[in-house]
DNA sequence: AAATGTTTTCAAAATATTTTGAAAGTTCAA
DNA sequence: TTGAACTTTCAAAATATTTTGAAAACATTT
């Protein structure tokens, strides 16, 4: 297989795959293009490549600086701006999954200890069932919680060599 | 806070927080609905609570079943089906961990084992940060494969109590 | 086998999300 | 300050996803 068919392969199946997880189609491809890219690209770059709108091409950029996991870069003595990708694989996933932490664990965790705590007698079935419910929910909910905090401060070596063998 | 809002505020957040997962807000809340109810409940009594239509519980309800996460009941001297949603958080967990898994994470480590194998020069600046750039992801795709079945293996008291020790 | 209760299907409608592209905004060199 | 190069915005259009509801299929009882 040839590079610009592995590319655009390995670009069509990241778009696909980040569908699968909430993210829209452009905005993962646009992550892989500039994952794979060794020099920084700009807006014309990416829409030449990946076909499509300037605006399109514009949002989906800033919702990647946003995340984190891609940076303007100003070449000296070009007026345009560049892009560029956090490569570093380990890095892309503690910086997601920072995000995700922040934007949606955290959230619902502050959620379910407010509805923990409603009236009604716990030996009611349907209160019971609730209150365990999102009790439990809450408790996996910390636990995983502590498990990505952990995990976002170790550095890859230690995650790639050393969990394996906890895990083992 | 009464039972009814609390539960009404957490199906409608359970519902929120699948559609940033890729899943679709009636089936979150069908499955939120059902976890926190004490007995099982039929089409009827979902498309009562959720205000929803038949054709829309059925098709999610067969999703749910297909997740294994909801299972049909049959009640004896009952004409009706009955639904149920399987209420241990750990086991609701390892059981996305595994069908996401086989459906998403899988099928990517296959193909990008296959576009690793590209042709072309390494010292090309373009194959080589494409060739980096996939191993890498496949590397850490591997090491979260391995992690997940072990994960999912392991029972919820090891979780609870023994992962976070070693992870403090 | 007909009537009744229940579940499933799926085309069409409703809704939600993504994309476009042109206009407005910004920056900067001359 | 002007104008060229470039970036941002956002309403409208395109597309994708979800939902509906009525008809068909199926199951059970009489």
């Amino acid at each position: 297989m040839k590079l610009s068919e592995a590319k655009q392969q390995f670009i069509s199946s990241w778009g696909a795959f980040g569908t699968h997880w909430g993210i829209n189609r452009t905005m993962a491809q646009i992550h892989a293009l500039l994952m794979v890219s060794p020099a920084p690209l700009t807006q014309d770059d990416i829409m030449e490549q990946l076909d499509v709108s300037r605006g399109n091409v514009n949002m989906n950029i800033r919702d990647l600086i946003s995340w984190g996991l891609v940076d303007r870069v100003i070449l000296a003595g070009e007026r345009k701006e560049y892009f560029s990708a956090e490569k570093d694989i380990w890095k892309v996933a503690t910086q997601i999954t920072r995000e995700r932490k922040k934007r949606e664990l955290d959230p619902m965790l502050k959620l379910l200890a407010q509805l923990e705590k409603i009236d009604g007698d716990r030996k009611n079935p349907e209160v019971k069932q609730f209150v365990d419910t999102v009790g439990n929910i809450k408790k996996l909910g910390l636990q995983a919680d502590k498990m990505l905090d952990v995990m976002i401060k170790a550095d890859e070596n230690w995650f790639l060599s050393g969990l394996l063998k906890i895990f083992k």
